[in-house]
DNA sequence: ACATAAAATAAGACCGTTCGGTATTTTTTT
DNA sequence: AAAAAAATACCGAACGGTCTTATTTTATGT
């Protein structure tokens, strides 16, 4: 039963998640790899084929770590409304304000850097956005099948908004740390939301 | 007076410009530029001191092909909220879905893959972004005198919302090259200006 | 208009460093 | 003792940048 190799390869990914995100992908080589684990190439290669396959790991790690501060105590918010509203508050206020990975989103960061390198890897990504807008639209069917909202909604076209503007805030965030900036996005998410529902 | 050597310094702007949006900064080489150019290193160096050097260059020129096409026919509008919807729809459905670029909106990439390598070059683009926003406070500070707002809003909030909502877009255009995200985002951001007018 | 010198521009070899990755050997866990 | 994990030396290629030499434009004198 081993359990040094798994407790490395942890500390590899948790490594390049830090690394990934405030450097990017590509500009993180190995050797800054080996640095933060301590490790030396034959000791990191021995749990990983290559730097994309670290990637993957990385990212799937991201995502546990996302989704685990983002839907927190969302199930029994019943109203889809104000799931909605929590969640872009959650991502707003407490994933990116509360600086998760250092370095920003690392799924923007990612999507930006990989979409002119690698077609396979920034298809990854953007399947996880459209997954979560995907989320989005089913709340909003939801909500209008509880007469919550306004006639005349596209909600594909609102959920797609809501995805966005997150995505816009995190890199404007990113590059100037300044928290207002999530601070304005969050009052203007909530204006936003509260001119579709019917009240 | 030399002329010649103006003509090759376009070329190579114009050939960096296009590599750095599609490739990122980075990751676009030396010999990159030197194949789009035709030209070999000592050609390129006799006009340029750095990597860097040509960047700031490229960054300025991006700037006014940005500008040409978001603010064209834009003096003669004198209502400032049609203004803001115009520019935001000229962002959106000219300069984004026209390509103007490839590779997306070349300030977004850059801001994003900077912003964990180049405190200098990064808070030079930002500087840009809060440029912008401020030409869009100040629309709707204008709005406001003629009394075409509703009560209560925070213009600084309402034009960071502007500009993040278009960089949320820009990022997930490029990932996707879908056009529907464009219009998508410009359906929803014509549909939150009209909720910030009194009428 | 034409030769010519001066200046601008480009070529190409070369620098040290770093890149991601591999193969073999040694050490540490089980 | 067997198996897992890590160390080490090494690979060819590419990186940004420099330097010296060669070529092409441009300005000038007649």
């Amino acid at each position: 039963m081993p359990e040094k190799g798994e407790r490395t390869r942890r500390k590899i990914i948790h490594a390049a998640l830090h690394l990934f995100s405030v450097k990017g992908y590509f500009h993180t080589s190995i050797s800054d790899l080996l640095q933060a684990t301590d490790l030396t190439k034959g000791g990191l290669y021995g749990h990983f084929q290559s730097k994309e396959d670290i990637w993957y790991a990385v990212y799937d790690e991201a995502v546990k770590i996302w989704r685990d501060m983002i839907f927190q105590g969302m199930r029994q918010i019943e109203d889809p409304i104000l799931r909605i509203e929590r969640t872009c508050d959650n991502v707003l206020r407490r994933y990116l304000a509360q600086d998760t990975f250092d370095g920003g989103c690392f799924f923007v960061n990612m999507l930006v850097e990989l979409s002119g390198q690698s077609a396979t890897m920034s298809r990854h990504i953007l399947r996880g956005f459209v997954g979560f807008a995907r989320l989005f639209q089913a709340w909003l069917v939801e909500a209008k099948q509880r007469d919550l909202l306004r006639e005349g909604l596209d909600f594909r076209e609102v959920a797609n908004f809501l995805v966005i503007t997150l995505n816009g805030a995190a890199t404007l965030y990113t590059a100037s740390r300044d928290k207002m900036v999530l601070q304005r996005t969050a009052g203007q998410i909530q204006f936003y939301i509260r001119q579709l529902t019917t009240n």
